[in-house]
DNA sequence: CTGTTAGCGCTTTCAC
DNA sequence: GTGAAAGCGCTAACAG
């Protein structure tokens, strides 16, 4: 009680007191003496530095987060099925920076209430969120000054940033060149109905076809999934007896779906074009070839991250949406026509 | 860069002080009535959760942390190429006990010192390594007092848990059934040279050999993706000739040379019988029908948490291995026989 | 440049 | 059962 210097040193909290003891000086110097703005003589940082690392001394991040108003955590809200290569993508980029992600999964594709709670009282820094939102949620970022960035979402509120791979464009890509083959029946793998991208997607696939004078002749929703493209693809050919192509929303059923017709004896794409969309490792394996639309995803990651640290460190600055191009890889599981 | 004095002015922040005086009780008062444990009538705690509601009041974590010793952080040190369930499962199971995974990936399979020392700034209360450590740095965890848990790796430092599939005995199935089937001309893809896992799974895929009294004819080295695992099959079939029968380190390298198989026109598994392990869900694929070791990730994260969390609650509770056995997944690939 | 001092928001004895 | 007060380890004015 009366001697804070004794208190509980024993075990293995080395605090900037020890150090500042065992080098001589004050604490307040040890504190400076790990600050890389820290004016301090290099004679004495190097006693300091010298005197911590004897003590295998590591500054407290988490009373530094308290001191600081600055946890220099990030949250990242993600679902479960996601992409591996997106989420090393981030935690690298924001480490660089000092930054750590605190990961919170979603058992859907749906943020909860609780969620978000766990996220307010670890005083994230920011988010980010590859995950669906709802208007008031997105708004209570603002309200607890968190700044938010969306990841292949784009919400029309003025005070989130978003960084997308541009579906629309996309598609329109892939249904141009599958009209200009000369593809008209089309049929199309939709997303699940919670599902944003998929919705944006749909959009994409629409609008263009409709720009040619075309509506597809089936439509059916799947989960995203290998098993549920190939079942997708079975209800689609039910109802529309042949069809020319099929447009997925991603690649993982354009992949089931090109299963799913080789087992009923088609042959893709001589009998019938799939496109997907993402550019997943698997698009590339031999049985598949997939013509599809691949995410720039380390560019988004980067972008998604600078704009996020722009916001952290001047909560004034103005939001921003970044729309990235996705390019078109060119398969052998469809064909296809550019311009 | 005045934005650092006016981040305390702007932010929204509400603290236990704010909800004790418009409840009209102490601050203390508060504490308690957000701790489950707190011994505080009902009544009272009902007042200060309304008030904690209408100002949308969460408890500072970070706060807290300091204050208890306590971060309810768990480190998890994870190379760039993993699979996502593991992930997501770890994730959710740890959140289901308060704790919050902070996420450490590494560029290569090595963790660096870097990566530890940030680790020990945020005074994690444990930590999941699914990368190779070396021995000093497993005995920095016992200095620290941080508990650890190794996921897919073992090591014979006696302060450190693990939870481990079971390479050797899973090798054993899929090599002994490829030998009662018949087969005699081996060929290996083992994983990168730096990689534990690996070298456990070509322990059991070698011993199993000798057993029935074979050697591989040829073995080579991939690093686990679809692309080496092509590779790699060239380069067996040049220096052996023929193959009865191939053992890949795990699943992606196991597709990649049955699709290279087939582009040199041969049959799986009529000419050639092909293995994996893992358990991906690329193996059931269609073209692949897999036959693999399935590794059962919820079990082992399960018990990998739990693990954790003795350890954590009790520093002396003795370090534990548990070693899961892996499921024969029969697909097409292989011909195999199973006693 | 360096040391002193006052918090950051919470938990936790310790009196009452 | 409730409130007052002393830290947890650090940063950031403020003096010297």
């Amino acid at each position: 009680m009366s001697n804070k210097a004794n208190t509980r040193a024993n075990r293995h909290n080395v605090t900037s007191y020890d150090v500042a003891r065992l080098a001589g000086v004050s604490q307040s110097s040890v504190s400076r003496a790990f600050d890389p703005e820290g004016r301090i003589l290099p004679d004495m940082r190097a006693r300091v530095l010298a005197a911590a690392a004897e003590l295998g001394y590591q500054p407290n991040a988490i009373a530094r987060g308290l001191s600081m108003q600055r946890s220099n955590l990030i949250a990242v809200l993600i679902p479960d099925l996601t992409y591996p290569e997106l989420l090393s993508a981030l935690t690298s980029r924001l480490s660089q920076h000092g930054m750590r992600p605190l990961l919170f999964t979603l058992e859907s594709n749906v943020v909860s209430g609780d969620v978000l709670n766990q996220m307010w009282r670890y005083r994230v820094d920011g988010a980010f969120a590859i995950a669906k939102l709802r208007p008031e949620q997105i708004r209570s970022f603002k309200a607890q000054g968190v700044p938010l960035v969306l990841y292949n979402r784009y919400s029309d509120i003025e005070s989130v940033s978003a960084v997308c791979c541009d579906a629309v464009r996309g598609e329109a890509l892939l249904v141009n060149g599958l009209v200009a083959a000369g593809h008209r029946r089309f049929g199309v793998i939709a997303g699940p109905e919670d599902s944003e991208v998929g919705a944006e997607r749909m959009t994409g696939i629409m609008r263009q076809l409709d720009a040619a004078g075309l509506r597809p002749i089936s439509v059916t929703r799947g989960n995203y999934d290998y098993a549920s493209g190939k079942a997708a693809f079975t209800r689609l050919i039910e109802e529309a007896g042949t069809l020319d192509a099929i447009v997925s929303a991603n690649d993982f059923m354009a992949i089931g779906a090109i299963d799913a017709a080789r087992a009923q004896g088609l042959r893709v794409p001589e009998d019938l074009s799939i496109v997907g969309f993402d550019g997943i490792s698997a698009a590339d394996w031999d049985p598949y070839q997939l013509t599809t639309i691949r995410q720039p995803v380390n560019l988004m990651v980067s972008a998604a991250v600078s704009m996020l640290l722009e916001r952290i460190a001047d909560p004034d600055h103005p939001s921003e949406c970044r729309m990235f191009a996705g390019q078109l890889e060119r398969g052998s599981s469809a064909r296809i026509d550019l311009g």
